[in-house]
DNA sequence: AACAAACTGCTAAAAATTTAACTTTTAGGG
DNA sequence: CCCTAAAAGTTAAATTTTTAGCAGTTTGTT
């Protein structure tokens, strides 16, 4: 019932499912859910989640398609500090290292290659 | 009881804390646990993340001092990796980007360069 | 228009989590 | 050494979360 406290385990799973699909009916999140429950808690949970204002709906067809109702971007940028917070001593750089050392993480030359440019740019605007 | 699917609310805030402080007696945990429960809480708490693998301790002086059994870098991939596929189509340049766009987010001038190198460095890789 | 299939809403039971009182142990000071 | 303060362990109650059965709706098909 709280909400500074953030979401109990399945609302998260949930949250996590809609967020990476950009939306999803009750039958999308049930399929993608670990330990499947029945189709009918989830659509429990969905609506808890609304209720909270975490998602809202629309219909298409017969069904209830939902979506977060923070912007994915804000949400990836506080979930992303989170995790700088908590692992890299609030360090990009740091976990941008550890990315790349990880084996089956490294971003092709593109990415790179894109990275670099963003990063010529902060540094651009840094000097002014 | 559960491993795979996932942490409860509270027990992810008592790793959260702990991760981000490295090791944490029961005292440490209850100062920074939002809505604070009673001290005796905090100790079961500790005791179930022990008894479920996430933590073991030892004794200084009086206290039992926890650490996580993952190691922290380890722990920080995946959680990284976790947010990257959610929120940033398992792109580091997106979450990069992302953050660098973020007003109180931008790393200093320093932090900039090493990471240029960082990526020059993966780059040459690349080219192998 | 009538039917079936696929949904949603409501309600309450079951299970897991969270809490803390009470008891026991232990370390350190006098 | 003994006493006390500060821990830790045990247990069970309170609360929250998770689950799903059943009833009522809606959509699309025949």
């Amino acid at each position: 019932m709280d909400d500074q406290r953030g979401l109990s385990r399945r609302e998260r799973q949930i949250m996590t499912i809609v967020y990476s699909l950009g939306e999803a009916s009750a039958a999308d999140v049930w399929q993608r859910l670990p330990d499947q429950p029945s189709n009918t808690t989830v659509r429990t949970l969905l609506r808890i989640l609304e209720d909270k204002g975490h998602l809202h709906h629309f219909k298409r067809g017969r069904q209830f398609v939902y979506t977060p109702t923070t912007e994915r971007i804000n949400a990836g940028q506080s979930a992303l500090k989170t995790v700088l917070q908590t692992f890299f001593d609030g360090s990009l750089e740091k976990a941008v290292a550890a990315h790349l050392l990880d084996p089956d993480g490294t971003p092709s030359g593109d990415e790179l290659r894109r990275m670099a440019s963003l990063i010529r740019e902060a540094r651009r605007q840094e000097d002014e």
